[in-house]
RNA sequence: GGGCGAAUAGCUCAGUUGGUUAGAGCGCCUGUCUUACACACAGGAUGUCGGGGGUUCGAGUCCCUCUUCGCCCACCA
């Protein structure tokens, strides 16, 4: 950390080089590194990190997630607390399974062909060599997460986890192995949760089919379906029971077309009488509320479509599937169903028709219903305790419109199907004895089972695995050394505070997780949700890898660096607004983060060569009497930039410890807020006025304003950087190490985040009436065209009251407005452009032999008559006793003090309209 | 079918419980290489706050309604 050679620095910031010299020097001193000794002493700040899936690569949803989550944990690292953000990966079971079996399918296999134990082997190496490449994209840019505790889903440690939460879950009753009608992935070959299972409005067709009655074919009763092929595994047609139409029918028995089954005809409420015809054809086995319907009726349920999606009589379907569709793939058995039903005179007529079909979440097929056995949760109870914990404030949810969309979800929970038929992911932990005739039950266990436990004969496990989200649910604990109990981790740091995600998970993976953490710990793992938008392109589509729309962030971070990515997603980020980016215009969208990184290596610079590394003064030692109204300005510009961040930011948590009081709970995490204020502060403020206030003192001789000045500079910049940290880590940390008051071996990462003053400098309004004039001197020059390098000649006409103060400023005024100012009690005589300011300030700019009357008599005219304008409304107003009488009386003081300078600045305009002559 | 959100400057968006002359960034216009910065500086222009109605002393903000987008949920046979 040696000081540079500042004529060395480069104009511009070097991103790259700053990343590669900074990020390997935190890690190395465990800059990001939670202690849970610590934690005993300072409050835990917490996130885990939403795995991502172990073969993922980084896109720019990551990058704004991880942005997000990373500017908080940075935040409260810098304000004291023991701030832990947990990374890890997933092990993503179908994904993951699916990536493999591409490969193999290359090599013309099969994961059949190549057997469970093989292929298994060949995933987990797989993972092992190319996984997780997605956690170093993260660090490239900048995530500070704890890496000596990176977790994986399907880890030994957290393998121990899942286990112990089934085995509980079926010690409490929860987990039971059910037969019904599940969405079944013929592709992934497994079946789904109904999460997984994911809507798509499609254009379909509605076919009418005419079932003749079984002893009178001139009769029959008409049924609709948007899948034809399903009628040769009919069991029935149910009819409303009140349905008249069809009362006399019920019982009797109609002819399935092509297949000849005689099936009944049912009475079932079931039936909508007012849809369609009224009647609706049942197949079990292929339809989740047909499934129902069959059951309450006793009625048999043969399976004609296998796990892979090819039409047969597989299972107590004998006789069903005519010889010339059986071994068809569905969709083709459905194109080749038509022709026959309508050489069999059945179909009726076909309708185009829309509606929504399920697909994959993973492959988007079409998911087919089909009758399985699989292990489920009873969600009941654990949502109760996932709704008590929002209703009790121990839970918020921002944007909280989604905690509406949380609790109608939870109200209405469905038992989790969490079995899956593929084969990378954790064994259902359930064993079954193999000796014929023993009466041993299934064994769910901790540890595996090699004999069974009551004729100790053979065992074989369970072949299912478990849903990758059953071992999601548990990340905020497992990855804490959950089931110990006494595991340092755990005890330090669950419950967590705040868990970042997008919307589209907030079933899959946040309400498990608040439903596991209160069933398994009492306590919501988290207390805050922070719902953020979607990364989009310009027509609003979502960046995918199939739209071709993306932007790689690694791109992003070569051309234009990590902070300016980082800068990009928080600036532009709306609390849950979406978030949207032009991939064919990467400037457009990264230039200002680089811009404004820029903007504070220069300001560095400046430091560097006029501040220089030499100490300077504690700006708390300062006397009040020696800072100058631009130094007091200053400084109460940072406090107040201070205040604007932590209530953008804050607070961290519930004020009382437990539970979100009313009026906390929709405060905070409005990052682009927070960026702005900071943005403001040292662009707007330090930059743009501060620096070139003070820069005379600067160049000045060395002296004790020039001390005072330099102290104040050098503290401010110090309080921006800190303030940026979390926004832009490596740039801050880059430029702080070079401040003269940096303590040596120190870190901006770990510094302590501002503090507003008790005590502000009341003085510091001088400074703004310094900004007015110089502005109006600006554009006056600007309207007459005064060339920039040209000193012109201004007087300031002021008010007794604020003459002291003023004509103490008159050289930092002249200075940045390029002009001769004078402060004095009257102007003097002759044409001149002339400006009038508020609190009777007047501004007479000669400009000899340049003013043009007419044009300058425009200006004032224009401004009087806006002014007058306003003056007559606001007059009105005043004038109105049911405002002066109903508004609050603070208000209208304000409003009339305001009513009267403006009846000043008016009197005064029309004088000089006067004195131009009309 | 049910629910939710959005509509503010050319673009992307702020606008906290109703209260100054509605803001920012980008873009646009004019001028400038002013010894930190042209990735910059200075000065400008730009809005019937989607339409209509209502409540109020006062509405971008609250209520009703319409229009247009978007999202979520749902046993649309």
């Amino acid at each position: 950390m040696t000081a540079p050679d500042p004529n060395s620095l480069p104009t511009t910031y070097d991103a790259a080089a700053t990343q590669a010299a900074w990020y390997p020097r935190w890690t190395e001193h465990g800059v990001f590194t939670a202690d849970a000794e610590r934690a005993a002493t300072r409050e835990p700040f917490v996130i885990v990190i939403p795995p991502p899936n172990v073969t993922a690569v980084l896109h720019m949803g990551h990058g704004l997630n991880n942005t997000v989550q990373d500017v908080l944990i940075r935040w409260r690292r810098m304000a004291g607390d023991e701030a832990l953000w947990l990374p890890g990966t997933d092990h993503a079971g179908i994904a993951t399974q699916n990536v493999v079996e591409k490969q193999l399918a290359a090599e013309g296999k099969s994961r059949f062909d190549v057997g469970r134990e093989p292929f298994v082997q060949r995933v987990a190496e797989f993972v092992s060599r190319t996984g997780g490449e997605i956690l170093n994209q993260l660090q490239a840019i900048g995530s500070s997460a704890d890496w000596t505790r990176t977790a994986y889903t399907f880890s030994p440690e957290l393998s121990i986890a899942v286990r112990e939460a089934f085995v509980r879950l079926h010690e409490d009753g929860l987990v039971y192995k059910g037969h019904r009608v599940i969405h079944w992935c013929p592709r992934c070959g497994t079946s789904l949760s109904d999460e997984e299972a994911e809507f798509a409005d499609t254009a379909g067709k509605m076919y009418h089919l005419r079932y003749p009655l079984a002893d009178d074919p001139s009769q029959g009763i008409t049924v609709a379906t948007t899948r034809p092929e399903t009628m040769l595994g009919d069991v029935a047609v149910a009819v409303h029971p009140d349905d008249e139409r069809y009362a006399a029918l019920v019982g009797r028995e109609l002819e399935l077309p092509l297949n000849g089954v005689r099936i009944p005809i049912v009475a079932d409420s079931y039936t909508d009488p007012a849809f369609g015809s009224g009647a609706v054809k049942i197949t079990p086995a292929h339809d989740a509320n047909d499934f129902e319907v069959g059951k309450r009726h006793a009625l048999p349920m043969p399976v004609i479509i296998d796990a892979e999606g090819i039409v047969r009589e597989v299972e107590a379907a004998a006789g069903r599937v005519p010889e010339s569709l059986a071994g068809l793939d569905r969709a083709e058995a459905r194109r080749r169903i038509i022709p026959l039903l309508e050489t069999a005179g059945v179909l009726i007529k076909i309708e185009p028709h829309q509606h929504s079909v399920r697909h994959c979440y993973r492959c988007d097929t079409v998911v087919e219903p089909r009758l399985s056995d699989q292990w489920y949760v009873s969600m009941r109870p654990l949502a109760d305790k996932a709704l008590a914990v929002l209703r009790s404030g121990e839970l918020r949810i921002l944007p909280d419109r989604w905690e509406a969309v949380y609790v109608n979800w939870l109200e209405g929970i469905r038992d989790w199907n969490i079995s899956r038929q593929i084969w990378w992911g954790h064994r259902v932990p359930v064993w079954y004895c193999t000796t014929p005739g023993c009466a041993q039950a299934p064994m769910v266990s901790r540890t595996d089972v090699t004999t069974c436990f009551t004729c100790g004969g053979g065992v074989r496990q369970d072949e299912d695995v478990l849903d990758t989200w059953f071992s999601s649910w548990l990340w905020p604990f497992s990855t804490l050394g959950w089931p110990n109990e006494n595991a340092p981790d755990l005890k330090a740091f669950y419950p967590g505070d705040v868990l970042v995600t997008a919307p589209e998970i907030l079933f899959f993976w946040v309400s498990r997780m608040v439903m596991s953490g209160c069933w398994f710990l009492d306590k919501p793992p988290f207390h805050t949700v922070y719902l953020h938008g979607t990364v989009r392109d310009m027509e609003h589509r979502k960046m995918s890898k199939s739209l071709g729309n993306g932007i790689d962030p690694l791109d992003v971070v070569e051309l234009y660096g990590a902070d300016a990515l980082r800068w990009t997603m928080v600036a532009g980020l709306g609390l849950g607004v979406d978030v949207m980016l032009d991939p064919t215009d990467l400037e457009k969208s990264f230039a200002p983060g680089r811009n404004f990184c820029t903007k504070l290596w220069n300001i560095g610079r400046f430091l560097l060569t006029q501040v220089g590394t030499e100490p300077v003064l504690a700006v708390a030692d300062l006397p009040a009497s020696s800072l100058s109204a631009a130094d007091a300005w200053i400084l109460a510009r940072l406090d107040q930039a201070i205040a604007d961040c932590d209530a953008a930011l804050g607070p961290p948590r519930p004020a009382n410890g437990s539970a979100w009081t009313d009026a906390e709970r929709g405060k905070g995490l409005r990052l682009s807020e927070y960026a702005e204020s900071a943005r403001r502060f040292v662009w707007n403020e330090l930059a743009d006025w501060y620096l070139e206030a003070i820069k005379p003192r600067l160049y000045a001789e060395a002296s004790a304003d020039r001390e005072v000045a330099r102290a104040v500079l050098a503290h401010a910049f110090d309080g921006a950087l800190r303030l940026l940290q979390p926004i832009v880590p490596f740039i801050t940390e880059a430029l702080w190490q070079q401040l003269p008051q940096t303590p040596a071996e120190a870190f901006i990462a770990q510094a302590a985040w501002p503090v507003a003053r008790v005590a502000p400098t009341p003085s510091a309004d001088t400074f703004e009436y310094v900004r007015d004039v110089v502005q109006a001197i600006r554009s006056v020059r600007s309207e007459y065209n005064v060339q920039p390098g040209v000193w012109v000649e201004a007087t300031l006409v002021t008010p007794e009251p604020l003459r002291a103060a003023l004509e103490a400023q008159q050289a930092t005024a002249g200075a940045l407005s390029r002009s001769r100012l004078t402060v004095a009690a009257a102007a003097v005589a002759g044409l001149s452009a002339q400006v009038i300011l508020r609190d009777g300030l007047e501004l007479v700019v000669p400009l000899a032999g340049m003013i043009d009357i007419d044009k300058e008599r425009q200006r004032l005219t224009t401004e009087l008559t806006q002014l007058q304008m306003q003056l007559t409304a606001l007059d009105g107003r005043l004038a109105n006793e049911k405002f002066t009488a109903k508004a609050p009386p603070a208000l209208v003081e304000a409003e009339r003090g305001k009513a009267e300078d403006w009846r000043t600045r008016c009197a005064q305009l029309h004088a000089k309209i006067v004195a131009l002559g009309a």
